[in-house]
Parts: structure tokens; C-alpha cells; sequence
DNA sequence: CTCAACATGTAAGTAGTTACATGATTTT
DNA sequence: AAAATCATGTAACTACTTACATGTTGAG
């Protein structure tokens, strides 16, 4: 249960629309909880009906007209219960290591290019990531909410620098491997 | 669709019934390819119907008792085929992130002892990795497909070091926080 | 003979994905 | 007036989760 909680905390920091809040999960919040918009539209229809959030007033609701929501009081309430709230983390699935641990059992062959592929992917992701960093925190602290934002982009970094690295390190083995196909 | 080619790695590995897969999969593969009892057998039922696994020889299958699987060579070629065909990174998801990014808006009340306690099971998924790689991965260069388990185990180590770092680099912050709750 | 542990399964619900539908507004 | 873009939505499907059901085997 999380993406009403993403859709919560995107609308505080904006009111937005459905399809304004998916381009901004394109980035930015994106980067760690991704969303199409459907999923969206949908739960803006439920959050509604519970009462957490609404349409800005002085908008009439009709189909392919833009339709703003804000937070209502008890929508910010159950952001920060949920934020407060323990929860276990969730068992990791990585598609990438499933395929190496197969090529283990039925030959590495075709398993390179697509590594190759991947650590150009992660490599233009880190440059995104440090360019952002560069653009909208400067070395000098900033205010408590722009520490907080700065360290879930510095997570966003440090993760891409280890699947940098260590697609580098996975290649360099493949190189020193014999041909099992 | 990865469940199924999990399976299929597992059983190669070692032909097993479904709660041999599903202890296997709460460890080893598991690490990073998580999967209930309930999603094995359903999977295990229709990998038999494609014709990509079978039942052992000399099992009559019923209720209750136990029922072991092997791959086929038709299963063979599939998790070949799937191994080496290019597959886009999926997305992030992750909660931790998304709580702390909530919290820059709602307030960091209860947050820090969540924290704390993620930085314990990291913690200790490290350590359980570390002990796995001094067992399993002794320092001289074994057969191809020990090296390629090893990167495996390389990538969750590296993973569970970086979150450790990150958790106790986002608790200093927190305390260098003034409370804003 | 009962109880725990082993073993396989069914049912219902939630979340996420993919494909398509429809109206409104702007550009050419 | 046609085409592109903006904007909101529906429908169908797949994967995953949670709760429950049922039979088998071995220990005490």
C-alpha cells in the first residue's frame, strides 16, 4: 500500500493533476516508486472517495478537462501514521541475477551483450542523478526538508554507483571465462 | 515472468518437490528472487502443463504426499533462451525511500527508530552473506559456474554494504536534525 | 490415538501491467 | 478541417499475497 502514499506526498509538495502528477513520476519521485497512469487515475478516484484528498474548487469535473486535487487534513494525518509506522523490508527481486545464476547452469551465451546494455543504462542514470545533485544541492546545508530530499537522492547515487561498478566487475569475469555454450 | 525460470534454475540445480523449492527458495535463490509456497505450486502445475517439467518416475501423485519434479529438455531450452534475450532494468520500488522523501513534508516523528531497526537486518543479512561466501567461496578459483554463483553472492554483499552505509550515514543526519514534529 | 510436522493445494483479494477508448485543445 | 497533443478514463489480464483446507506420516 504505497503508491496512495506516493500520490500523497507528491500532492503536498503540489497540487497537481492526474497526468501533471505522472510526468512528475517520471522523474523525480519516479525514481523510486514508479507509476503509469492508470495506476493513477485510479487511486486519485479512491483517495477521493475516502475523503484524503479533493478537486480543487472552482473546477467542474468532465472527461478530458484537467482536474486538480489537493490534501485534506485527514489525508496528511494518514501520510504521517504510515510514515511513522515500522514495516518490514520487502525480499529484494532482481531480474539480473536470476539470469546470471541460470547462465550458471545453461551457458552464459547472449547473457554479455545485454550486461553491456544494462551498465550503459546505469551509467546514464548515475550521470542524471549527479547532475541533479549538482543543480539543486549546493555543498552548503540547506534547510532540514532539503537534507532529507538530498539523502534519498544521495541512496539514488550510491545505488547506481554499485551497479557500476559491479557490472564492470561481473564483465571482467565473463572476459576471463571460458566459452561454456 | 521470472517465477517460472527461478523454478526451472532451481530444478536443474536439483530436481525437488514443492516444499523442497520453497525452502530453497527461502534461502539461496530466494535472496533475491522471493517466492510462498502457494506461487510454487501453482507455477509447478503449469510448467507441467506446458511440458517444460515433469514429475519423477515411480511417483503416483496424491494429496498429501510428496511429489518431486525434473526439467525437460523443452524447460531446458526455454530457460537458455530467456537467460540470453535482453530484458530492461525494471523500475525501483523502494518504501524506505519513499517514507523518507514523506517525512521532508509531514515530519520525521517515528521515522528514526524504523531506521535503526532496517540498519540491524541489513546488518545481519551481511553477515549471514559474509558467512555463505568463507563456506562456499574459498579464495582460490573454482569451476565457471562457481565463479558465476560467486558474482551473484559478490552482488548481494555489496548491496546489504551499501545500505548499512546509507542507514547509518541517514541516522547522523537525523540527529544533526532539528526536530520538526 | 492424538498431535505435531510434513506436504499439497484452493479461494479470494490486491497491485501492477498492457491495450484500448474518448473527449478537449492547439497547431498547421 | 485534419492532425497532433493534452487529458482522463475503462477493461482485461497477470503476478503476488493472505487466509484457509485437507490429506499423510511419524513420535510419544
Amino acid at each position: 500500500m504505497s503508491l496512495p502514499h506516493a500520490i500523497l506526498t507528491a500532492l503536498l509538495e503540489k497540487p497537481s493533476s492526474g497526468l501533471e502528477l505522472t510526468r512528475r513520476f517520471d522523474k523525480s519521485i519516479g525514481y523510486f516508486w514508479s507509476a503509469t497512469h492508470q495506476q493513477i487515475y485510479r487511486e486519485l478516484g479512491r483517495l477521493e472517495a475516502e475523503g484524503l484528498i479533493r478537486t480543487l474548487p472552482s473546477q467542474q469535473p468532465a472527461r478530458g478537462q484537467k482536474k486538480s486535487y489537493e490534501v485534506l487534513p485527514a489525508g496528511r494525518a494518514e501520510l504521517a501514521r504510515w510514515t511513522a509506522a515500522a514495516q518490514d523490508p520487502k525480499p529484494q527481486r532482481d531480474v539480473l541475477l536470476l539470469r546470471l545464476r541460470a547462465s550458471a547452469v545453461v551457458g552464459t551465451a547472449g547473457l554479455e551483450a545485454d550486461l553491456r546494455r544494462h551498465l550503459e543504462l546505469h551509467r546514464r542514470q548515475l550521470a542524471e542523478y549527479q547532475e541533479i545533485e549538482k543543480r539543486d544541492f549546493p555543498p552548503d546545508r540547506g534547510a532540514p526538508e532539503d537534507r532529507l530530499r538530498h539523502l534519498v537522492l544521495r541512496a539514488g547515487i550510491d545505488l547506481e554507483t554499485f551497479w557500476t561498478q559491479w557490472l564492470t566487475h561481473a564483465l571482467a569475469e565473463f572476459s576471463a571465462l571460458p566459452d561454456t555454450d
